[in-house]
DNA sequence: TCCCTGCTATTACGATCGTTATATGGCAAG
DNA sequence: CTTGCCATATAACGATCGTAATAGCAGGGA
């Protein structure tokens, strides 16, 4: 989904219905055939195709542990900011800080919510399967610090919290692991 | 100024123009005469305006303690995300999750690479004055994570990301502190 | 062959965008 | 009182927005 990579790097408002279809290879007039609720409903679609591609990469490094998993995900989001000079960011956080449409329901940020938790949920299950204890708490900070830090790296146009960042959770991971019984 | 209260809200693509300028409650007209640089600059300015406030808080609660300025950081997020009816973030990053202009200077994002230095800047001074070493990612991650939880609680319409990690950070932080000699 | 269906291509709608220009008023300086 | 300037108000610019309607094309069952 070609659309994804517009959002996250202009945000959902930014993007126009014009160019999420010709940035998929989709004709404009074909985008109300395949998803009649409109924009909602793409970047929704969009979002959540995004988050399983993540959650698949994901859970494929968790089975080597924790910390291989958290890792993967730094490394993943420092290729996707490196990749792109800075310019793109998570589309599920860019679809996160939008206010949804007055009227109708918010499709596309209770994708993201939903994306959110699934990432927090597959740390959590590794977090337990290796005795940490309090795992929903800690889960919920890699995620955010994670996210937090890829949108200051852009603003900052540099990678350097990224990497601190990373080092910061390692370590704290570690000791939580270390830690137990 | 009001600016920034619809770009925490809508992100800068999603707010125009006349409503920034209406709800600072400056006409239309008006907002080129001060603003001569257009958008950019009037969400620039806005983005200073908005960190601006947040440091001076956060500097005089860090004169307490590196604890109590945390605590404070993290209630006055709190309090703007339920205040709000989780329609609110922070517009530092709003700025930050989204592209810059293709011509001209990214005036916006980098006035919210400031605000995040800024805001660091503040945490590892009080980090360091109290003894604790590798102030600079610590500081780095508190910010990031905050920023990112805060915008997990608007997806999730649910404040209890932001209690969770209010409660990882204070954790770490004291146990940082309490390891200095 | 004919029609029906699923998709594409194109056009168009009214609204709204960022920005600029012009007309209007208040008010200090002379 | 007049003049000149600054800020406001209003209108308008071309472009573009999300969305809808329409016309054209494929192909498969009758």
């Amino acid at each position: 989904m070609g659309a994804a990579d517009l959002i996250r790097r202009r945000g959902l408002a930014g993007s126009t219905v014009r160019d999420l279809a010709a940035h998929s290879g989709a004709p404009l007039g074909s985008t109300y055939h395949y998803f009649p609720r409109g924009k909602q409903q793409l970047a929704a679609e969009a979002v959540r195709y995004a988050g399983d591609l993540v959650s698949t990469a994901l859970a494929g490094e968790l089975a080597a542990g924790p910390v291989a998993g958290l890792r993967a995900f730094l490394a993943l989001w420092r290729q996707t900011v490196l990749d792109s000079d800075f310019r793109a960011g998570c589309p599920v956080l860019a679809v996160a800080v939008e206010e949804p449409p007055a009227e109708g329901e918010a499709e596309a940020i209770a994708a993201a919510a939903a994306v959110f938790a699934a990432w927090e949920r597959l740390l959590v299950e590794a977090l337990r399967e290796h005795g940490v204890a309090d795992a929903g708490p800690l889960a919920t900070l890699i995620v955010a610090s994670v996210e937090g830090t890829v949108a200051m790296c852009r603003a900052k146009r540099d990678i350097q919290p990224l990497d601190d960042v990373a080092a910061q959770l390692e370590q704290l991971l570690t000791d939580r692991l270390g830690s137990l019984g």
